[in-house]
DNA sequence: TTAGACAGACAGACTTGTCTGTTTAATGAT
DNA sequence: ATCATTAAACAGACAAGTCTGTCTGTCTAA
């Protein structure tokens, strides 16, 4: 391989990802402290000090930057979640109560307003949006995760009940924004382990 | 009183209520199909055949619309929600059962999008909108609503079970929006009756 | 030298809300 | 029974600001 070509690639690819990255990062903050359609672009070019057109030159529109948004959000808090779950359950707790543990810490933390994917859906409010199907992804990824820690303890046949956790969890989820409370995650807890002990 | 005063009001009563009625029922539609942003006035005037200045002098901005609308529509699934299980329940189920019937039935009904109050308070994204406010004190009512049907069969001391229930159907909402499918209504009802049984 | 980032003007469509003038319908008086 | 009055509704132009997306030109750093 040429060698020129790799550099010239390195470079761009390097330079490329700060801005594109501080664009990023940027309207995710934004977009989930104040939504995706009251956000408009010109506000994301000034926090993110980037100028319009290089914006417009790594997302072809805003819908796109949205989408890429939802996509990096969602490595982020699956990161988030393994690590909080991973450190809960090396305190010693069961893998369940480790679950509800690290999402009554999200309920808690600074700015929670609920979830990115299911607001970002109800704004753009079309079944066919990238950013829509997408979400809908996200949630299976995220019901499947669920999944994994019941079936870790309680073995295949506790499949079903992890659906219901999923139910219990998503609840908790948008009761936690309108109550502005996180207390919906231990009504979830103590009804995910009652559901448990019932298989 | 002069009776000419209150004939002025009457007249003045009735006449409003007509153009105001269909801007409401209009609106009602719209917001829920498309979403309180991204439906303008302008598209509401034109489905309402309505003036403009008919709307404004009803609201006095598209904020105090949206308002309205969802104090319309809490009383309109109220309404809905109190005829359903009334029928569900002449039809001999359990007023649980009866419950759920109902949602999956609104799951399943033509054009359902969710719950127009969580749909609401993720687009507005602002704690302190009256609309926010008042989607937070509908989803109390309803969870009141839930309350009183779970004490009603399985008395006082299933309360607290009424908090799980609750998250268990503003899980299946949410879920049954993304997955374009109402079976989440099937697993939250077999959860519910699973933790009324632990009672 | 060259590709990307920066800066900012600009187009064009869309937003909410205001204003003016006309039409309609119900009422009270003749 | 007809006519004048009056309040609401209709129709649509308009202001002022917002939005996304495009374009041009300069700067920076490798």
């Amino acid at each position: 391989i040429d060698r020129s070509v790799y550099v010239r690639v390195m470079k761009t690819t390097k330079r490329k990802s700060e801005a594109r990255q501080r664009i990023i990062e940027t309207a995710e903050m934004l977009f989930y402290a104040e939504g995706v359609r009251t956000v408009g672009i010109d506000r994301v070019i000034a926090e993110s000090k980037v100028a319009k057109m290089t914006l417009y030159n790594h997302f072809k529109s805003k819908d796109e930057l949205i989408l890429e948004v939802l996509k990096y959000r969602d490595h982020k808090i699956n990161a988030i979640f393994d690590a909080d779950i991973t450190f809960f359950k090396s305190e010693g707790m069961t893998p369940i109560r480790a679950l509800f543990a690290t999402i009554k810490k999200w309920f808690d933390g600074e700015g929670f307003r609920g979830c990115a994917f299911l607001n970002a859906s109800a704004e753009l409010a079309d079944a066919n949006h990238p950013g829509f199907i997408f979400s809908a992804e996200h949630k299976n990824a995220f019901r499947k995760l669920i999944t994994d820690i019941v079936v870790e303890t309680n073995g295949p046949e506790a499949e079903g009940v992890a659906q219901a956790i999923s139910l219990l969890v998503e609840g908790a989820i948008v009761t936690a924004v309108l109550q502005k409370s996180s207390d919906a995650a231990d009504v979830a807890l103590a009804a995910a382990e009652t559901l448990l002990q019932s298989v």
